[in-house]
Formats: C-alpha cells, sequence, structure tokens
DNA sequence: CTGTATCCGCATAGATACTG
DNA sequence: CAGTATCTATGCGGATACAG
C-alpha cells in the first residue's frame, strides 16, 4: 500500500512530465471532458436524451429551473462536441427533435461506470462543503 | 434505431421524474461528482495522486499555473471529499503530504473507463468552441 | 413553438502580500 | 515549508423581454 499504485488504470498512468505544462494541462481529454460536460445541465441532458428523443419545450417542461438561454446554449454544445444530434421539422408551429448521435450513446457506457461508482460513495461523498 | 435506446447502463437508465425537480437533479451522483471534481484542477490532482504521494510544494512546482490558493483549496476540498489524505509531520520545517485514499484510488477505476473513451474520441470532441 | 438579446448577480479562480 | 488574507477579473448562469 506504501509508495506508488499498483493498479491504476493504463490511461491514467502514463508519465506526466514535470512540471506540468499549460498546454498538456489543456490537452488531457479527460479535464477536456470534464470541462465540457462537467456544467450544471449537461449530464442530465445526455442522461435524459438516452433514454429517448425529446422536443425543444418537452425538455424545457421536463427539468425543473433551467432557463431558456442555458437550455439551448447546453444543446448547442452538445451538438457542437457531438454528442446531440439537433433536427428540424419545417412543421407550422415549427418543431425541434434532440437526440443522441452514436457518439453520444457511446458515452453512456463509461459513464455508466462512473455513475455506478457515484452511487456506492454518495452517502461518502454526500457530504456538505464547508 | 428510432425510439428508445436499447442499451443505456442500468444506472443511467432508471425512471426520471417528469418534471425533474430540482432536488432530484442535486441529488443526482454523478452530476454531483462532476461538479465536485469536474473544476479546473481537481482531476489533475486526482491523476497525479493516483501516480505517487506528493508533498504540498512539490505538487506547487510540478503545476504549472496553479496559485497557492487554488491549490490548497482543491487539496481540502478533496479532503473533505474523502478522496485525499493529508498528513502532518511536524518537522522543522513542517511538511505535509498528500495522498489518495482507498476511496480515492477506487476512483481512478471508473475514471480510466472514462479516459479511454475521451482518448479514443478526442479527435471528434476536440474541435474548439464557436 | 423555438428560440435570441440584454442585463445582472454570484461564484470561481488568479495575483499579490503576508504568516506560523 | 506550507499555508492565509485580501482584492479583483472573468465567466457562468438566471431573469426578463422580444422575435421568426
Amino acid at each position: 500500500m506504501s509508495g506508488t499504485n499498483t493498479h491504476v488504470p493504463a490511461v491514467l498512468a502514463h508519465e506526466l512530465p514535470n512540471p506540468v505544462p499549460r498546454d498538456e494541462l489543456a490537452a488531457c481529454p479527460v479535464n477536456d471532458l470534464f470541462r465540457r460536460i462537467g456544467d450544471k445541465w449537461s449530464m442530465l441532458l445526455v442522461i435524459m436524451l438516452g433514454k429517448r428523443r425529446y422536443r425543444y419545450n418537452e425538455l424545457h417542461r421536463s427539468i425543473e429551473g433551467i432557463s431558456q438561454r442555458m437550455l439551448t446554449r447546453t444543446l448547442r454544445d452538445l451538438e457542437n462536441d457531438g454528442l446531440v444530434r439537433r433536427e428540424v421539422f419545417p412543421t407550422v408551429p415549427p418543431s425541434v427533435e434532440y437526440s443522441l448521435t452514436p457518439l453520444g450513446e457511446s458515452l453512456l457506457e463509461p459513464l455508466s461506470a462512473l455513475a455506478e461508482w457515484a452511487v456506492r460513495n454518495s452517502p461518502v461523498t454526500a457530504a456538505p462543503r464547508p
């Protein structure tokens, strides 16, 4: 137990330069991913869209507390990141449907490992911040 | 492909109430975890401490761009969350060593799944935000 | 119905100076 | 060596009003 951890996953165990330069930090895939979907609403949207497709107002009504601005902005970001697909149907009134791309669905799998960890350890980590 | 996603991981697939109330959202373990370690420095520290133990100034020197304030604050948060252990040795001058707790080390495993996903898909997700 | 535009409060994070 | 204290800047996120 003392000293080096022997079961660190390969991806995380690769040598880090010393000092860790800013570019290396910004380029860290995990850190980068977290900075993209680690905001207030992205996770919830990915999980919801992982269940089924939604229309815009359906999402707006379904998520208590989200503003139009934040819903639109978060969906646009997820779309730009290739995780969410936006389909416009030129009806009157117009309707827009959101769903996960294959990339977005593939994210659900590693996410579940993290989710299961979080659920298992939520009693431990649920302590309020001082 | 149309309609319901059939291979959503169990933890993520459980029924979401509609509308999703704020408390439910705040209590979402994954969202909660992301809000705790999804900040600018937490991930990097967990990964670094996953390799070996570090002293305070060692971390400060090793991570280019981090301020003392942020390093201390991030370490304290991780300690409060039970992920990092802080050991003080009353020498002169004093020395403090940081390492992962068993809980922190257990987090490295699900993290690696996410890391591998991020690495595999970094070419796709690396596009700059507009 | 599906958004955009604008304004504003608050939390996050950096810089700097100082301390046991 | 290992931090605190204080000040400030920036950006996220919410409220509201308006538009195609």
